[in-house]
RNA sequence: GCCCCUGUAGCUCAGUGGAUAGAGCAGCAGCCUUCUAAGCUGUUGGCCACAGGUUCGAAUCCUGUCGGGGGCGCCA
């Protein structure tokens, strides 16, 4: 259909817009069409019709008439469009709008043509955006924590990318070689070290102790021998962590999470550009000096308290190699920056928003989202989780034990902004009562449809649509045209949950429309023909819908 | 003390200011000579923490109270 926009909810606006305007003449008012904001959202119930708007009931104040009345104004300027099969005023002063078989049918064509990238949005003006995520500390694996922080930010990636932006996802290495951190972690190493040789050494204090560390330490006596412990710390250092950053790297790609860039922050120290970026600053006499440091101005920008940027020892704090980090980002050629972080960096907020306008650059450029805390419960009781202490669990061990899909889903199934209780053990136990595994079976049951069907020469075709008029089939039909919504509104609020419960709604409709309704008869060959076009259409929706999860579309699944 | 998040079914959670508040799991009762029963159908279960306010309309927005979680370094 040439007038048809990618969205039908577009559509319905355009038609309301036209319509608003003749109205607006009619009552002297020309002010309608841009003070409101129309609103075109799906009905729940299918006797509410397909969509409906609240336009009339807006409008009624600023009119001073009935909504119903203003309702059926609106309805009446609307041109006869075979769009629609009716157009009608409903409750206090709801429009709903019927879609008509042939607009349907058009509509599923559009799914089947665009396949397994249905929903994605067309976008004149795509902005380069960099989502930093994860960007754990080089002294251990990703443990479960950051792996919420992964499958969200991998998801939100592929959203903004199903929304035409051209995404650059990247990991910040903070592998400083004046982080007292990294230091830290580097004298455990070599602790560890020590012991393969059986040199008495003593454990530094508050030092890392987990398996992994005198994993590393071993690593590097095997691989370097006792010569090893003649080299000074920033060896140690630099050694222990290209090996934890490996180790991290296999376990983010195990779990379908890939980087453009891992950048590393001592290259920033390397090449000049922290002390670069601290030497602009000072220029525009956003610093000063107090108590032998340097501070950055940063509650001249809303900030709470001002920040150090140089310490009276003269070492450079995180703040400024940030600031130098996030100027590169954009120089890089990022419109927006996005970086997601855990809730320990709430407190971050304030000051980053600071140095981004210290930089010169808007604050509508950047965006921080902190997903919610992931805490280890055991028996009902809070375990906690320090790396220091060793006490971590590895998201690579959770992949191995209940699979990447069923990982991913359990973290996508909650929207970032809650907690998140997470017990191991119960997580494994239940693994096999995932959702996800009901919404892959509803795929795997369409493709040995898709294949049965094949088999005795029936396939596909949209143009029967018509013929499909069992209420399971409408339901089914109209929740796959809510995809490109969904995507549309998560790309905007971030809320890449919804994926989750939108797949879980879509194999739900399937599976009842399978139960309800034959695909394969061969005696009714159109009726089959328009089921297998509703089933392709369900499948690539499906398939879209898990790429945006990054969640696997097996085409069998048998219960073990 | 200040800041962020949160309170919805027995449990875990969805819910774009809109029409009768939903799902999964758990419970109960049924459905496999039929395209995969990891499925379907029916059913039980709700002062949406509480109190005000805004609105034609509030689980949703605002204020307050109470409860839960987390963060507030010249660490990163």
């Amino acid at each position: 259909m040439k007038h048809h926009t990618y969205l039908i909810q577009d559509y319905i606006l355009k038609t309301l817009q036209v319509a608003l305007l003749e109205i607006a003449d009619n009552n002297e008012n020309q002010e309608i069409e841009d003070k409101f904001p129309i609103e075109v959202t799906a009905t729940k119930q299918i006797s509410h019709g397909d969509y409906s708007t609240n336009i009339a009931m807006i409008l009624a104040k600023k009119l001073k008439k009935n909504p119903r009345e203003i309702a059926s104004e609106i309805i009446n300027s609307i041109n006869q469009d075979p769009t629609f099969d009716k157009i009608e005023i409903a409750g206090a002063g709801f429009i709903n709008f019927t879609l008509s078989d042939k607009a349907r049918s058009e509509y599923l064509s559009h799914v089947l043509e665009a396949q397994d990238k249905w929903g994605w949005i067309k976008n004149n003006s795509p902005k380069n955006i960099n989502v930093e995520f994860v960007s754990v500390n080089p002294n251990g694996p990703v443990t479960i924590g950051s792996g919420r922080g992964a499958a969200f930010g991998d998801s939100l990636c592929r959203t903004l990318t199903a929304a035409g932006e051209n995404v650059h996802r990247e990991f910040y290495i903070n592998d400083s070689m004046n982080s007292e951190q990294m230091r830290l972690f580097a004298e455990s190493v070599r602790h560890y070290t020590s012991l393969e040789f059986g040199i008495e050494s003593t454990f530094p204090e508050k030092g890392y102790k987990g398996d992994y560390v005198s994993y590393i330490g071993k690593e590097i006596a095997d691989t370097f021998g006792k010569e090893s412990l003649e080299k000074d710390i920033s060896w140690f250092q630099e050694e222990s962590q290209t090996r934890m950053i490996e180790w991290q790297k296999r376990d983010l790609e195990k779990f379908g999470v890939k980087f453009n860039t891992w950048f590393s922050e001592q290259s920033l120290h390397d090449n000049g550009k922290v002390e670069a970026c601290l030497e602009e600053l000072k220029k525009k006499d956003l610093t000063y000096e107090k108590d032998g440091a340097t501070w950055l101005k940063s509650t001249q920008f809303g900030d709470d308290k001002d920040r150090v940027l140089v310490r009276s020892n003269d070492r450079k704090t995180y703040v400024t190699s940030d600031t130098a980090y996030h100027q590169s980002k954009f120089e890089r050629g990022a419109d927006v920056v996005i970086d997601i972080l855990g809730p320990d960096h709430h407190g971050y907020i304030g000051r980053m928003n600071a140095v981004i306008q210290a930089l010169g650059k808007s604050l509508d450029v950047f965006d921080i989202i902190i997903y919610q805390v992931v805490r280890f419960v055991k028996n009902g009781e809070s375990v906690p989780m320090r790396k220091r202490d060793g006490t971590i669990y590895e998201l690579g061990n959770l992949t191995d034990e209940i699979g990447v899909d069923n990982t991913r889903f359990f973290f996508l199934m909650r929207s970032h902004d809650t907690h998140l209780d997470f017990d191991i053990e119960l997580a494994v136990r239940e693994s096999d009562e995932n959702p996800v595994f009901y919404t892959q079976y509803a795929h795997a049951r369409i493709c040995s449809i898709l294949k049965k069907a094949e088999e005795q020469n029936l396939f596909p075709n949209p143009e029967n649509m018509h013929l499909l008029n069992h209420e399971a089939e409408k339901m089914l039909v109209k929740s796959i045209f809510e995809l490109p919504n969904i995507i549309q509104l998560a790309a905007s609020d971030y809320g890449v949950h919804r994926f989750a419960h939108y797949s879980i709604e879509l194999a739900r409709l399937f599976h009842s429309f399978y139960d309800k309704c034959k695909v394969v008869q061969p005696e009714f060959e159109e009726l089959t023909s328009a089921r297998l076009a509703l089933c392709q259409a369900t499948m690539y929706t499906l398939q879209s819908a898990f790429w945006l999860l990054g969640v696997s579309a097996p085409q069998r699944m048998y219960r073990k």
